[in-house]
DNA sequence: GTCTATACCACGATAGAC
DNA sequence: GTCTATCGTGGTATAGAC
């Protein structure tokens, strides 16, 4: 983790492998995954058609290696951040707004940074969540499940009085809301629209995001919340 | 709407394309677009691979009229629950609880009615809405437009000491959580792990998503709210 | 107007030579 | 590791039968 140094053979001319993962996320963003052929991704990175199946073994697992590139990094930062404001917070719990805050800004950041595909990296990954396919469904889930369920602790410290299985229904919306905002279609415009003048600045998004959900996050308990301890009724 | 008189020739032996477009729903939502080739649903639907893009064109329109044909009753389902509480509670303005009734009961209702292909159907449009392909965009856009619109007219008249900005922004949020939720992957699992006992009860999901959202819209105006009002006006 | 048979061309994948 | 050749399957276009 802490020392980036890079092994000597990274200056090789060089790994095929990495010039096909360039090529195919800059592509899987602007087309889509199924839009996008092989073909036109080993001929803009200047490889064999069969190079792919070599070194990834199918367009699919292709597809998840893009995604884990810019995924793990994302979340593990997510949960350092965290970490860090326990740490400081100790032994109180961090507010909500600053979880919040923690969750939110790795994601943002990505999406401002076009040298790892901007908010089109979000958009095809918000698309995957989707996706009718047990692969990649699984393989999302697996690649969130940490992080998630450190937030949610985080969060459970923070509202000790909201009951745990409302919390999770709670997170569930925010992420939908973020991930919505974040991956929608419409989103850039959306921010070009009611944000005029300025440049489209994902900073203003998230100061709109934030209260909205924090609000939702603390909202009164629903009517149904509390027959939960019991047993069932029927609705 | 009030005659469903159906015209005779409704009863012959037919409809081809009706057909077609029972066997593409059913093969969309249970592998998704692309993963559905077009010989499986016309064997499905026992008709001639040709008929397909004789009636439709292509495939991506197959895909259109299949979204159509439940999109936009629900959407006019939605706009006539809301006319109906204007109606009711003027010159007042519907207070927002029921305004997000009559956005969701729509979309709950054809997330149950398995008949109208159920919650797999609210999956697959959530997966067009991340769609790259400008034309699919394009046309949910418009298929929303008129709806969103009317509904923003309501709720701006439930709040009105919120900013038309602010607003829009937080229906954005809002509908984002509503079709994660409601698309989402994990929906029903969330469902099932998290209200065990009950059958998979979408109406329970709407009472947690309810309260959630009626706080983020009536939520505190971020920090950088007033700025606005001076500069640009809206277009 | 409807429907069918059939012929394209592009796709992802693989086997085998180098 | 890399390449060429080839296979099976996909969406689409068209000519012609009813």
């Amino acid at each position: 983790m802490a020392g980036t140094v890079v092994p000597l053979s990274a200056s090789l001319p060089a790994a095929t492998k990495d010039r096909i993962l360039e090529a195919a996320e800059t592509l899987f963003m602007e087309q889509g995954f199924e839009a996008t052929p092989l073909r036109a991704i080993t001929a803009a990175a200047g490889v064999n058609l069969a190079a792919v199946n070599y070194h990834f073994g199918s367009k699919e697992e292709l597809f998840q290696a893009v995604l884990t590139r810019r995924l793990d990094p994302m979340n593990q930062q997510r949960v350092a951040l965290l970490a860090e404001l326990e740490r400081a917070h100790a032994p109180a719990p961090v507010p909500c707004e600053h979880i919040l805050s923690a969750l939110f800004r790795p994601a943002l950041e990505l999406a401002r940074d076009r040298r790892r595909g901007g908010s089109n990296f979000l958009r095809l990954l918000g698309r995957a969540y989707a996706d009718p396919a047990p692969f990649i469904r699984q393989f999302l889930s697996q690649q969130y499940a940490e992080m998630i369920a450190r937030f949610k602790a985080a969060f459970g410290h923070a509202l000790p009085s909201l009951p745990k299985r409302e919390l999770s229904w709670r997170l569930h919306f925010m992420m939908g809301a973020l991930s919505y905002t974040l991956a929608g279609t419409d989103a850039l415009k959306l921010i070009a629209e009611l944000a005029p003048g300025d440049e489209p600045n994902d900073e203003l998004l998230l100061r709109r995001l934030a209260p909205f959900l924090l609000a939702g996050l603390t909202a009164p308990l629903p009517d149904i919340a509390d027959v939960e301890a019991s047993t069932h009724p029927a609705p």
